[in-house]
DNA sequence: GATAGTTGGTACGCTAGCGAACTGTGATTA
DNA sequence: TAATCACAGTTCGCTAGCGTACCAACTATC
């Protein structure tokens, strides 16, 4: 059996590679198509996602059905928190926002072979910590920042994720995950654009001046990020993707 | 030695009889004092408490010095979530919002008694998933509610919490936990006045009708609270706090 | 009872962002 | 090549909430 051994997601390139192998003869390849949903409210998971490339989007949905995202998962973690927590479900929306791959694994596998292996566990908690860091700033971005710093925020967040100056999103796609209008995010990118900090294309935004972004984000960035490399270690990319295995 | 039983706090209450006595070795009754700092940001964390009466706040901090309550922990949870998922420290402000009491463990023996018994593990985690939901419906909150619906949640959660109409809080205090202006807190609370929903009095606020703050809360409020009933048990109000143990 | 401090009510002009609409423009398909 | 459609830019009047300030009322203290 042709087994895989995916190392640019950052959690799973921190296993040990007793538990990478234990975990492979679980892990099974998949594509993550755009707007795939990977979870539904309050249904049981069925699967845990491991994120490669791409970017997965965590959304809460409130009265008037309206929605907005409170987290983001790309190749630094997984999806499917509550499986690793204990539980099986959650009252939020998890799908595909940016086309991309991972692996993924069965609920029931991953609940077996957590019981096998604490440093597994440990690996696997990191990035809850990491998640529930990042959500506590979406609350405050949500709370306290204007547009314009919460959408640098998201450019950025973005950016790490994709390891690309060129992010294909449309306003009304960025409008729906920051849940203000659509032409408020044309006149707040207009604005990033006339201070020289990025381009916009037709369905394409491209950062010019990461570091111009940064200041315009404030305080609303970074703190997740830190503590990302903190609890997974500061993987400065790993540009071979995949190591086939015999 | 003459041991406590803290049957109020709901994870306490769930513990199985060994894992209750297993605890109670290290666990240590604490007055939690008004503004009480029990947790540093990005420093380690000294103590897990579990909460049996009072209100305590987590909290974030943006530019601007600017800060934001991102979750609120009552009876039903315990502070210093960072321990049980493996880390030490988190970069939030926690500290006691309304004075009250319950027990304390050091973290190093809470991970030591960890170790211990996978069915503590268990119960301590399903309230980290509570945890998290209440954290994402905050950042919902945050983004997509006006400041009367936030305010009717804060209230509802305060008296889940104090298990009583009344709470003694000032327009200022909520204009920090809400980040608003002071006079907008005074301007949302004349209106669920108003409404015949609550009675203002100065430095308190009685809770008339809980169905109407419920309704003008909305979906804002309700989420969190399912979780916190399907996965720490629907234990409704034990009037009997305190069990003397020889 | 006088005084000082805390808390709450109100008002003013201002800004960010809203909802709704209309127009332009690049891309895609017939 | 024309028609269509998704996407982006802009405008209008409007609302929620802001910053600031001032004053009233209650509380505590001397």
């Amino acid at each position: 059996m042709a087994k895989v051994k995916p190392k640019s997601n950052r959690v799973l390139a921190n296993l040990s590679s007793s538990d990478t192998d234990l975990l492979a003869t679980y892990l099974e390849p998949v594509a993550l198509e755009l707007r795939q949903k990977l979870e539904i409210p309050n249904k049981p998971i069925s699967h845990i996602y491991f994120v490669e490339h791409g970017i997965v989007s965590v959304v809460a949905t409130g009265p008037r059905r309206q929605s907005i995202e409170v987290g983001v998962i790309g190749l630094e973690g997984y999806t499917g928190w509550p499986v690793v927590m204990g539980g099986d479900r959650s009252p939020l929306d998890t799908f595909v926002q940016v086309a991309g791959h991972g692996h993924r694994i069965a609920s029931d596998d991953l609940r077996r072979v957590m019981t096998l292996s604490p440093t597994l566990v440990k690996v696997l908690h990191a990035h809850v910590q990491v998640f529930i860091t990042q959500i506590s700033q979406m609350a405050l971005a949500n709370g306290l920042a204007k547009i314009e710093e919460r959408l640098a925020r998201w450019l950025l967040m973005a950016q790490d994720r994709m390891r690309s100056n060129e992010l294909s999103v449309t306003h009304e796609f960025l409008s729906m995950m920051l849940a203000v209008r659509r032409s408020g995010v044309t006149v707040a990118l207009s604005l990033l654009q006339s201070r020289g900090l990025l381009n916009i294309k037709r369905g394409l935004i491209v950062i010019i001046d990461r570091e111009g972004l940064e200041t315009v984000a404030a305080k609303y960035y970074g703190v997740a990020e830190i503590e990302t490399d903190r609890l997974l270690g500061r993987t400065e990319v790993l540009a071979v993707d995949w190591v086939a295995k015999v």
